[in-house]
DNA sequence: ACAAAAGTGTTTTTTATACACCCATGC
DNA sequence: GCATGGGTGTATAAAAAACACTTTTGT
């Protein structure tokens, strides 16, 4: 039974003639989690096998009802856990889809319950990620797409990742993101890598993109080498916080 | 962090392992209205006393519950319609904010009901917009308030306009939304008085201002010129959709 | 005539882009 | 020694910022 609505005279003061009913709304939250494989150079998004319906089995992002108590950042993150366990990711929210029958479930339902869904998008280090998202995907029902490879998903679950994929490359751009996927030390490839995989092939030239950053003055050399193969060994570089700090705010810094 | 939770047999969805109660929300849509007072050269923000409890007597956005069959977009387009009538607008979501406890009637209602606050924010032409809102002012319900001189607001309505501020700062340097609220034909004057007003005073110097968007190639000179009081007459311009095509999806091509 | 607002042009500085070249290592 | 990736520098083009100057009106 709809709850009878305590708060309708909420909307009595401008509408004193017109005492509409309010819809009651079950709120989940979708996730579109990033991932860069910088061996592959690829940009990735996690998807779930839907196990039950509407729409059982196809793939779609993972997501989850928000309980009682519970924040949607909480909810987020709790998709996060239950998918995969990493030490670093970056969260953001991103949209809020809400039309009525977005969800064909409002139609079976008996009260006429709206679903309303707020999506979040995350960004994780691959190599973390990859290996508690195998243990879990024992029936594949979770597995990485390569951006340019996603199926046909459930609901409007292929718009939502459009969307955030835009929104990561423009987060990249003017913020530091980047770094808190990144290991604490890095190579200025590993960050390039990650840069071109996102924001596609022809985005700069490394060694004009060395030098921005550098010139920045918030990438501080450790002086640690590391040999990767063939060629010259690459410095390990940490991001300096500290002397980020009068960027912050500052659109546009780099990039 | 999810609250334990006594009523666990309210349930509805299929969550296998864990069965937590969900919670049930109401949606409300706030909507920070924007406008510019050419002639005071200030930005404005839309405010309504609030007649009823919770913050009772106090100021907030606009705002309303969301009605069954209506979607977000329509609850916030109906907010616009209630308060001040205008023909241009420009309307986008903002984010959504659903914390827990954010709303003190979650404590008071029996049945554990959420509330959820999904805040757009638009723009809208100040001289069509005052007419209307004075008239529906009548026991000044309805107020302008400089962006400067916002005073303390119910729930959490000030953080929702500084955010709606930045996107709004921020929407205005890479798309052409001061165009859907100017009139159709405006001086090079108005646009620079509406950017500075949204920027701050220093954001560009008038000429350059005027050579960089001119050299873009989508504002034609109508020939007609318009004299307000001493100086120069003004060439009206006007926004040609078409030249600015090209210009669609390529980020900060302006300002 | 002169103040006020509109509009043009020029100079300087900064930033972006392209690309040539040297360096240190593995094989 | 030479291929491979790391790293530096330079030359050119483009954009941003500062500001001087001209034009056309009202008073």
């Amino acid at each position: 039974m709809p709850i009878p609505n305590p708060n309708s005279d909420l909307n009595i003061e401008n509408q004193p003639r017109n005492q509409q009913t309010l819809a009651d709304f079950k709120v989940g939250v979708d996730n579109v989690i990033f991932s860069v494989d910088t061996m592959e150079n690829r940009l990735l998004v996690l998807l779930r096998k839907r196990q039950q319906e509407p729409f059982l089995n196809l793939w779609s992002l993972p997501g989850t009802l928000v309980r009682q108590g519970e924040s949607l950042e909480d909810a987020a993150y709790r998709i996060m856990a239950e998918k995969i366990k990493v030490n670093n990711l970056y969260l953001e929210q991103l949209y809020t889809f809400g039309g009525p029958n977005r969800d064909p479930r409002e139609k079976i339902d008996s009260y006429g319950v709206r679903y309303l869904s707020v999506s979040y998008f995350a960004l994780v280090r691959f190599d973390e990620a990859q290996l508690i998202a195998d243990k879990i995907d024992q029936n594949s029902r979770v597995s990485w797409y390569p951006i340019n490879k996603i199926p046909q998903l459930a609901f409007d679950h292929n718009e939502i990742i459009a969307y955030g994929h835009r929104r990561l490359q423009n987060k990249l751009e003017y913020s530091p993101i980047a770094f808190e996927v990144l290991p604490k030390t890095f190579t200025l490839n590993d960050l390039y890598q990650l840069y071109s995989a996102v924001l596609g092939e022809n985005f700069s030239d490394y060694s004009n993109f060395r030098s921005r950053l550098l010139k920045l003055g918030f990438l501080s050399d450790t002086g640690i080498k590391v040999s990767r193969g063939a060629g010259r060994p690459a410095s390990l570089y940490k991001f300096d916080a500290e002397a980020f700090a009068p960027f912050k705010d500052k659109p546009l810094v780099f990039i």
